[in-house]
DNA sequence: CGTATGACGTGCA
DNA sequence: GTGCACGCCATAC
């Protein structure tokens, strides 16, 4: 784990109910807002469930991918915020 | 230390 | 609008 990671997370577990943020924001807040790829790369290795990493989508609006399988992040989106992805 | 990989982002065809 | 290629940062080997 590292301080990096870390920040990700605070981040990420920060992120209320109904909204969600790109990776490059959470690249950003974590202090690098170019390192979105190394966001997404500590998510993908993190498979803590209490991480809400399934509200972190990408820039296009795409939700990316998921730890526990895209479906499942689609599902919640559209249980707490994204009904109608546009 | 250097190389390879990845839940990405932007640009071009 | 979709598909391909390049660049970016951090982690793992």
């Amino acid at each position: 784990m590292t301080l990096f990671a870390q920040t990700i997370y605070n981040i990420v577990r920060r992120i209320p109910k109904g909204q969600t943020m790109t990776y490059k924001e959470v690249a950003r807040a974590a202090g690098r807002p170019k390192a979105y790829r190394a966001v997404g790369n500590i998510l993908n290795k993190n498979y803590d469930p209490n991480i809400l990493c399934h509200r972190v989508i990408r820039s296009d609006g795409s939700m990316g991918g998921y730890n526990r399988g895209a479906s499942t992040k689609a599902k919640r989106l559209k249980e707490e915020k994204v009904h109608n992805p546009t």
